[in-house]
Order: structure tokens, then C-alpha cells, then sequence
DNA sequence: TTATACCCGAACGATTTAGTCAACTAAATC
DNA sequence: GATTTAGTTGACTAAATCGTTCGGGTATAA
């Protein structure tokens, strides 16, 4: 896994986009608008998102994107993932590149390291980053203590959301 | 905090350092030799990595690179943060380029998922990955369990690690 | 004094980032 | 059916980063 703005930006419109999905499909042009992210780029990402499966596209007038799952079953590190080309690790992909005695200890140690930033934000939804977004934004400690509780399994939220917008 | 490749060859090599340090300074190029990086690169590291207080080094014949504290007091944020530029991570760097009504969701939102990466890196030492690294690599899973106690204040180990090399 | 090894900086190709432009297709609406 | 909306695709760009190569330094042990 790896950490990049490219990811953020990704994060950040599917936040938008799942905050504003309640009326429809968002088109890119109103997610470009509000979080200043240019169109094209927002193009490409969401190409990326398509085909990973997290969005759903309708064409033509009134169209747009849609989240494919409910934002509670959606992870920081699906969207990471499905737009940040992954990262080969190893540096000796596959082959014996390895050294003659100790062979290569990036191999273990980083793949353990990326399975737990992954199964960190494997544990963060959408809808928690939604959710946290809407309340007026507190300390960053707060929102930090906010945020370390995954809740492996999120209760989907009895009272609807609320879309004032 | 990113994480990308560079921050792994840092950690590579300064694990590679914490193993041969026992017999004195380490030279650069035997790091290269073993860990197969390019001597250049690594002089570039290591001078990022000397101005961080990470290493210290001692020149002339005999001379070589040598951790400027223990292993166990030293962390794989440590050593990522001293070779990784910090990332700006706002998009909005200080300018109030921040939107209308809800200005620049990514602030609050990925400072707080850095600050958790960042404790998370920190609270694996160098100290335990030689420690890893020594004993004749078991499966991955296992390597991930024993990589997952952080051991947050780490108490200083009575027995010497133990240089035997 | 010479070989060793740290130190420094410039330059390079490859890749990635972020953005731009242009042409196309599907669908809704007039 | 023509037009407009909006997704879809591809090529192309400037800038940054990654990893490397080269060429020179300087300090110091032998």
C-alpha cells in the first residue's frame, strides 16, 4: 500500500459524493466545484473507481455517480487501492534477485508492515468519514480519538443521515 | 506520512547497519553490496539520515556509519520521516483556498489518519525488525503477529540485544 | 603520502502526479 | 430528431519524485 495525494484526492471525492448523493447521481463537475479538484483528474480517478467496482455511472442529462455500496460498506483502503497502482514491494518482483545469504528483508518485513496500514484502513468507512465530516469540524485530537474506533462491523444508522442540502 | 519506496530502502539499510554494527562502523559500501542499493543513493540517505541525528559517521580508512542511538530507541517513523520529505498533505498548503461553507475536508481528515499511521510506525523499533530479521524467517502471518506489539513506551532491555555479529 | 570512506552537488532517465485538450457515446429534453 | 448534458476514452503536457551515475571534494588511518 501506498500513501500518496493521489489516494487522498480520491477519498475526498467519494466523501463529496456520498454526501451528496442523497438527490441523485453528483456529476464531477459539482465535485470539481466544491473541493477544487480539476475535472479531468476527477475523470480519470473515477474511471478507476468505475471499474473497481465502488461507483456507479448514468449518463446524459441528470446523470452522474453514485456510490455501488452503501457507504458503510465501503473502506479508505478500497478506494486507496483502487485508484493507487500498487506498489511492487519487494524490488526483486519475482525474481531470484534476491541476496546470495540473507535474501532481501524487505520482503517479510515491509508486507507485514503493508498488511497492517492496510487492515488500518481497511477498517475506516466512508460512512464514518461522512458522518465525521458533518459534525462542525472539532479539535484534530478529537478527531483523531473519533477515528480509532473502526467498529469492525458498523451498525447501519437507524435515523437516515439527514441531507439538508 | 507517505510511504513509498524510498522510505523502505532507508529502513532496509538502516537495519542492515543495526546487524554489522557490532565490529565498528559500517561502510556504505558494504551496505550496497549486501542490500544491493546503489552507493550513491545511499549516500544521499545517510546524509539525511546523519542530519536527523539518526547515524553517526566517522571518516578515513576504517571509518563507516554507526546508529547515533540504540536500535530499540529508534523507530521505522524515525527513519521514514528523516528521508521523506513531508508531504503538504492540505492542498491548501497556508492559503485560504479552503472552500466556501466547507472548506477543505482533507485537513482535519488526513492529518488524523497520518497521526495514526505515524503512531503506528512508531511504535515499531529497529531494534525488533534486527530482532525479526535474525531469526530464520517464519511465514508471513507470523512475522505480521509479532510485528503487531508496538509496546508503546518500550522499556529498555536489560539483556544487551545481543550483537553477535 | 596514499588509500579509504565520508561528503557534496549536478545531471540524468524513468515513472508518477496533476492537469489539459479533444473526440466520442449514451440519454434526456425540447 | 436536434440539442444538450454528462460520462468515456485517449493522448499529451509540466512538474515532481525516484533511483542512479558521475565527478569532484575532504578527513583520517595506515
Amino acid at each position: 500500500m501506498r500513501l500518496t495525494t493521489k489516494g487522498r484526492f480520491a477519498v475526498t471525492a467519494m466523501i463529496d459524493v456520498a454526501m451528496h448523493g442523497g438527490e441523485g447521481p453528483v456529476t464531477l463537475a459539482a465535485v470539481s466545484g466544491r473541493q477544487h479538484i480539476s475535472l479531468s483528474y476527477l475523470e480519470q480517478l473515477f474511471g478507476k473507481l468505475r471499474r473497481s467496482g465502488l461507483v456507479g455511472s448514468v449518463r446524459g442529462p441528470g446523470g452522474g455517480y453514485h456510490l455501488a455500496k452503501p457507504s458503510d460498506q465501503m473502506s479508505v483502503a478500497d478506494i486507496i487501492i483502487a485508484v493507487d497502482e500498487p506498489i511492487d514491494a519487494t524490488q526483486c518482483g519475482g525474481r531470484e534477485n534476491c541476496h546470495d545469504d540473507r535474501r532481501c528483508m524487505t520482503h517479510e518485513l515491509w508486507s507485514s508492515l503493508n498488511e497492517h496500514i492496510f487492515s488500518f484502513l481497511g477498517g475506516i468507512t466512508l460512512a464514518e468519514l461522512v458522518r465525521q465530516q458533518r459534525q462542525p469540524a472539532p479539535t484534530e485530537v478529537a478527531v483523531m480519538k473519533d477515528l480509532r474506533l473502526p467498529s469492525a462491523g458498523v451498525p447501519p444508522p437507524k435515523v437516515p443521515v439527514g441531507e439538508p442540502v
